[in-house]
DNA sequence: TAATTAATTGATACGTGTTCCATAAAACTA
DNA sequence: TAGTTTTATGGAACACGTATCAATTAATTA
C-alpha cells in the first residue's frame, strides 16, 4: 500500500463518474432508439472512447445493461406505489399493487425482457446488483404489504418472495405466450394472493 | 390449381423430412456441444447444406430452437410423470407434479433459458408452435391434478394456468437470481398450491 | 429435347460481442 | 527531466444472425 512510482490507478471518483457516464448514455440510446441501439460499438461512439475502453471498465455488456434494471426497477416500483394509494383495506391494497406490478409490466414487455430475459447473466454479475440495495427497495413495498395483511408476520419474508416469483412468472407467460388464452392478470394475481393469506404450511 | 410447366414446389413430405432433419442435427448439436454450438452456420454444416437454404426453410433462428423445444418438453413431461405415481391423495399428486416440475428447471437451467428466456421470439412463431398439440399436452396434467383436487371442477383450466405460471416464475427467479435466499421450492409451490385449494374468488 | 419454374448455392455484405496486441498517452516518483 | 506504471487507443481478427442477389441445379410439362 505504499506509494509507487508511476502512473496511479484510476481514482475512486473516477471509476463511478466514468460508469456513470456509461449509464446515462446507455440509458438515452435504449430510450429514444430500443434495446438493439444500444451497442458496444455504437455506445463507445456515444461516450466518446474506444469500444475496447468499455471491456476495460466493464466485464462485459451485462454489466452495462445492469446498469439499466436500477432506472427501469425505480420506474416500476413508483409506479406500483402511484396505484396503492387509492384504499386502505390491505388486502385491496396488496391486490392493487400486484396487478400494478403486472401490469407495469405487460405495458412494458422490454423492460421485462431486459431484466428478467437477458440471457447471458453470469451469476457474479447478477449477485453483486443484487445486494445493491436498489432491488432490495422495489421488492420491500410487498414485504410491507404482506405483513400488513398478516399481523401474526409470520413467515413474512417467505410468502413476498413466493408472491413476487409468481408474479413475474404471470407477467413472463403474459408476455412471452401472447397467443394462449390466458386468465386475466386479475384472476391470476388473486389466485397468488389468496395463496398467503391461506392457513400456514405445515413444516416438513 | 392446374398443372404448371416447371419444377414443382417442396412436396408435402419433402418439407416434413427436412425439417425433422434439421431438427435431429440442432438436436444432436445442443445435446452434445451445448447451445452456443448450434448456430445457423455450424447446423447447416452438419445438416449439408448451405447457411441460406436454412433461410428458404425456416424464418429464422428462433423458428429452429423450436424444434427443440417439443423434445425438451416432452422429457419435462416424462419427468412429471416418473415423480407422480408415489402418492394416491390428490394434494400430495399435485404437489409432487408442482415440484417436479420446478425441479426439473432447475436441475436443466440451458433447457430452461432455451424454452422460457429466448429473447428474439417473435409472436407468430410462438403462436403457431402453441397451437401444437405438444404444449397443451405437456401441462394436461396439471389441468387433471388440478382437477381431481377440485371435484366441483369450478374453474380448473383458471386455476391451472395461474398454477403454472406461478411455477414457471418460481423456476425463473430461482435460476437468473442465485444469490439471494429463496424460500425452498417445496415452500412456494405450497404457496401456490393453496392459492388453488382456497375458496373460490369473487367475480368482479 | 427444349422451355419453364422452383430450389439451392455461393459470394458478399453489414453490424454484432468479444478478444488480443502493439502502440500511444497520461500521471506519477525519483 | 528521466524513468516507470497504468490507462487508453486503434487495428485486426473470429464467429455470429441475417439479408441480398446472381448463378446454378433440378424437376416437370409441352
Amino acid at each position: 500500500m505504499a506509494k509507487t512510482v508511476g502512473r496511479p490507478p484510476r481514482s475512486e471518483t473516477d471509476v463511478l463518474e466514468f460508469r456513470k457516464k456509461v449509464s446515462r448514455h446507455a440509458m438515452a440510446l435504449y430510450r429514444d432508439e430500443g434495446f438493439e441501439a444500444v451497442s458496444m460499438r455504437r455506445l463507445s461512439k456515444a461516450v466518446g472512447c474506444a469500444p475496447t475502453t468499455l471491456y476495460a471498465h466493464f466485464q462485459g455488456k451485462t454489466e452495462i445493461l445492469m446498469l439499466l434494471w436500477a432506472d427501469i426497477l425505480a420506474e416500476m416500483t413508483q409506479y406500483v406505489q402511484e396505484n396503492l394509494k387509492r384504499t386502505t383495506e390491505p388486502t385491496e391494497r396488496l391486490k392493487a399493487a400486484a396487478l400494478a406490478f403486472v401490469g407495469y409490466w405487460i405495458d412494458h414487455p422490454d423492460h421485462f425482457r431486459l431484466v428478467f430475459m437477458s440471457n447471458d447473466v453470469g451469476r457474479s454479475d447478477v449477485d453483486s446488483f443484487i445486494e445493491t440495495g436498489d432491488v432490495q427497495g422495489s421488492f420491500q413495498i410487498f414485504a410491507d404489504l404482506v405483513g400488513d395483511l398478516n399481523p401474526k408476520r409470520i413467515d413474512v419474508k417467505f410468502r413476498t418472495d413466493a408472491l413476487v416469483a409468481g408474479m413475474i412468472g404471470v407477467a413472463l407467460c403474459s408476455i412471452t405466450i401472447r397467443n394462449y388464452t390466458w386468465p386475466t392478470v386479475s384472476m391470476m394475481t388473486g389466485q397468488l394472493i389468496a395463496g398467503i393469506t391461506a392457513a400456514p404450511q405445515k413444516s416438513h
